[in-house]
DNA sequence: CCTTCGCGGTTACCATTGGTTACCTGGTGA
DNA sequence: TCACCAGGTAACCAATGGTAACCGCGAAGG
């Protein structure tokens, strides 16, 4: 119980996976990659991501937000207006992130089949 | 309904992160990968794994199994021995996930100083 | 004048699920 | 007698994710 406590949960790649594992958060960023070096606002990404949900989109926003991965920007104009762009931490994540939906798209099949074939 | 179910719920990416995303899965993945080509045993993955769970190595590897990443040989020897090995699927799916590992180990580091100067 | 829409959220509540501990098998070697 | 091997089963618990309602504010429509 004590034992493996000492680095299993500090491990970066299991943090990591904890953050871009969660359910929308890969998604709002493969978004706010394809719109850079542009800001997104907060309605936009809802309707640039189907199905999410305000209070998901909210969330995601935020933890990303805490991890400087995302940057947000208040434009105090008539009804208040936010803006949201991937940092220069965030663009660096989408590298391998793109790699893994490279992956992902071309061999996601094959584990189709192997579950299949069971 | 015909459009939008491309990126929706049958999302590739998505359903890949589901699976690495899982708690031990990247470990159990990593530790194959360095053993590779060579096969391991049930308790020595439990060994390599700090903190693992009979149970949930157990299952983690079923699922690994199960979506071809993992092959299970079973020697019919006195107490039976079971061996593990990354298939080639497995074994490309370690590139990438090395990738993330690296921008976990280098990155994590500013992650966390974001986190602290909320 | 009243109502509705859109903006950018927050809060409360609920169901599902993932992970954990603990205990079971059945055969073997020390 | 005990521990080891490779798991399986049961029960519990916390975290994740989803729905729905609410918020002030302004603009637009009838």
């Amino acid at each position: 119980m004590t034992r493996g406590d000492l680095f299993s949960p500090a491990c970066p790649t299991r943090r990591l996976l904890d953050r871009i594992g969660s359910k929308w958060t890969s998604m709002a960023v493969k978004v706010l990659a394809e719109a850079a070096p542009d800001e997104v606002r907060f309605a936009d990404l809802r309707r640039r991501i189907p199905g999410i949900s305000q209070k998901m989109l909210s969330v995601t926003l935020q933890s990303l937000v805490a991890d400087g991965l995302v940057a947000r920007r208040v434009e105090p104009a008539v009804p208040v207006r936010v803006h949201y762009r991937l940092t220069e931490l965030g663009l660096s994540l989408e590298v391998p992130l793109a790699a893994l939906r490279e992956w992902a798209e071309t061999h996601m099949a094959e584990i189709d089949r192997a579950s299949a074939a069971r």
